[in-house]
DNA sequence: ATGAAAGCGCTAACAG
DNA sequence: CTGTTAGCGCTTTCAT
């Protein structure tokens, strides 16, 4: 029999067994180990030199039962496979730190009924409130967030409606603005590289929003590349081989992610394309691997990192606070185009 | 008042919310939720039509404290700033998927205060196993983890002793690897770049493995450079320019990661350095990103989703087995140095 | 195939 | 400041 099955079969350690070992009552027992309550120093000395002595871990799932507080934060997104989601974690954990809030991840790879699953399991462990990516979800997953009676934070996206509180950036008008200042600056002959992901809602809601400006100016799209999987910096750099090759006049290529956009710009320079001059590049999210390309990608930031904080602190707000402040709050980060060094002056 | 505050003064369902809507006992609805023991067909229709209608949620926490069983796994890492830890996720994410387990994540920063904290969090909610990257832990840590009764599979590290299962890679072997590799070929001016983080152990590992090789073989390190926090990709390209100016003479460059190492290539190859001929270079980790580049990064692959892998189906056979197998294992898996485009042939 | 009773380990509420 | 009592919502166990 392993060392492990022994422990096993051991009693866990118990809140009783602390009293025991102590000879104070369970009840102030806890008291100390949450410190609550007023408990004389005397007391609670020994109390913690017997936890310790003994080595009890509290167990939070009685806890959670008896006083129906969870101190978890359901975090659901899409994929982890890029950095975009990890740094969303990073704003969020970085609140969560200053308060008794714990996040807890759940990954639904871009698909409906997983996701309707992940927010089940989720709101089965009654935490303090749900951050979900995106403004899209089914039916079921919508009512089972409405009636949870926890705050819900729906993050990346705001062009929709959300079914409490939500932060993002409005990819509609990303697209937008990306195609504003392309035409601004003289590009005509433009083509789009994108994800072949049909549920990926904002990358198809910034294209619509890019393409309904060229279109509003007469201008048509000319020429598009879908990809999936594999490395993007390489994938970026195949797919402008590509798009290239069977579209000779292109002078701008809009990349739906900046990742492939970089491999695009690498392929660029080593053609010996002159970029901005002859051609343009622009990608979205702003990653910080862009700093260190031969020259900036044009890009536009998807506050990745603030909004993961933002979202964090209703949350917070609502646990700590009265419970009327926060609520349906809806806040847009503006999405603001940033040139670098792949588009030419206007 | 708003919405969600009515919902939370509304009364949560319960099972016994369902047994009454059902007219059904609780005990047998409590049968027909978890698909446990033989229930007719017609009562398990009424139940589900019952549930699916109010919109009843399970309460795990009622039920794990009831049952003592606790589908979680806990997962501690020290960092979601780079590629490496999101990956081992998803490795770990693609086995646990097919289980009932569910992956817990807790980020220490590579502080082992911190470790010891989050550690202490986890074993509070007594879940299923824990995994852990590394092998240095607090003393406390430690004791927590040998007492906890649960599977513990430290990862990414074998160089040292476990308290139960491991798997990963030496990062001793991993340096000397290189070293031996890069001497093979015949550079013997050699600098090394990496990052100011003493309590990065493995980075460390692979250092002094390294360094050992070059000491072996009568070479000793030419020059060395550190950096910390911004665009890695940036750092390793403004690195790169550093330790050349210093040291006109150098004839290869290691880097702590690939990251770096990509800056350190673009540099290199805007510079117009003959690589591998005049200046050979290589990374550590084996990450995607690679491929894209002009030329493949010379690196030694850290086996991320392999080690989430072979980590999470640890904890799923023990939950599932006989409790005998399994226990104890040490999965070392085999760092394969590839020499890439940046290192000549020997 | 279904139900009744007894707790899981902790905390809220109240008493002293 | 400390202790007692009664659950939290579910599952286990034992009847029927």
């Amino acid at each position: 029999m392993s060392d492990r099955q022994s422990q096993d079969s051991r009693h866990n350690l118990t809140l009783r067994d602390v009293s025991e070992a102590s000879g104070v009552s369970e009840m102030t027992v806890s008291r100390v180990l949450r410190n609550r309550g007023e408990v004389s120093d005397r007391t609670r000395a020994k109390v913690l030199e017997a936890a310790r002595q003994l080595g009890y871990v509290p167990n939070k799932i009685a806890g959670a039962l008896a006083s129906n507080r969870v101190n978890l934060v359901g975090v659901i997104i899409p994929s982890l496979s890029n950095m975009v989601f990890p740094e969303v974690m990073m704003g969020i954990s970085k609140v969560l730190d200053d308060t008794p809030l714990q996040p807890v991840v759940g990954v639904t790879e871009y698909q409906p009924e997983k996701e309707e699953e992940v927010i089940f399991e989720m709101l089965s462990w009654r935490p303090s409130g749900l951050i979900v990516a995106g403004l899209e979800h089914t039916p079921a997953a919508v009512a089972m967030m409405k009636n949870s009676g926890v705050p819900i934070v729906e993050i990346m996206d705001v062009d929709g409606d959300a079914i409490d509180a939500c932060v993002g950036i409005s990819h509609t008008r990303a697209g937008r603005e990306t195609a504003t200042e392309i035409l601004k600056r003289g590009y005509r002959n433009i083509g789009f590289l994108g994800t072949k992901m049909p549920l990926d809602h904002r990358a198809r809601k910034r294209f619509e929003g890019f393409r309904a400006v060229l279109q509003e100016s007469g201008v048509s799209l000319k020429a598009e590349e879908y990809y999936s999987g594999g490395s993007a910096l390489k994938k970026g750099r195949e797919m402008t081989r590509s798009i290239l090759a069977d579209n000779k006049d292109l002078d701008f290529l809009y990349y739906s992610n900046d990742m492939i956009g970089a491999g695009g710009l690498l392929y660029c320079i080593e053609e010996g394309l002159e970029v901005p001059g002859k051609m343009g590049l622009a990608g979205f999210n702003g990653v910080e691997l862009i700093e260190g390309l031969p020259i900036r990608l044009a890009t536009l930031d998807s506050c990745r990192t603030e909004i993961g904080k933002a979202a964090a602190q209703i949350i917070a707000d609502d646990i700590v606070g009265d419970g009327s402040s926060g609520q349906n709050q809806r806040i847009e980060l503006e999405p603001v185009f940033n040139p670098g060094d792949t588009v030419r002056a206007n």
